[in-house]
DNA sequence: CGGTTGACCAAGT
DNA sequence: GACTTGGCCAACC
């Protein structure tokens, strides 16, 4: 693929807003296991407003890393709705698949 | 083109 | 449960 960062942004934003999704899962929607290029990609997020890269998590389910500071992020994610305990998300109600 | 880096993951200790 | 190791892939220098 030619944009990985784009397609790493154009299926983020399918994600409906109080779920979340992972690392892994959003590179195998992208067909791909660069999980890890995707952490890179969400890190960049030139989009930042657009794009709600605080609702991409750990495969373990805990909140991973954010731009502006993890905490920051569990305040987000509260606020559109996901329940996040200690700084862990329960995958099973608020994790989202794709295809 | 080779080496480093990173919002990661899985398995081992 | 936490910490370490090796592997993974794209972007950057």
């Amino acid at each position: 693929m030619r944009n990985f960062y784009e397609e790493c942004y154009n299926i983020l934003k399918k994600v409906p807003k109080g779920k979340v999704t992972t690392y892994k899962n959003l590179a195998r929607a992208l067909n791909s296991k660069a999980y890890r290029a995707v952490g890179t990609a969400m890190n960049k997020n030139p989009y930042a407003p657009k794009i709600p890269c605080h609702r991409v998590v750990n495969s373990d389910g805990k909140a991973g890393k954010f731009a502006h500071g993890t905490a920051k992020k569990v305040k987000m994610l509260r606020s559109e709705g996901v329940d996040v305990v200690d700084g862990k998300i329960d995958l099973k109600k608020f994790g989202f698949k794709f295809r």
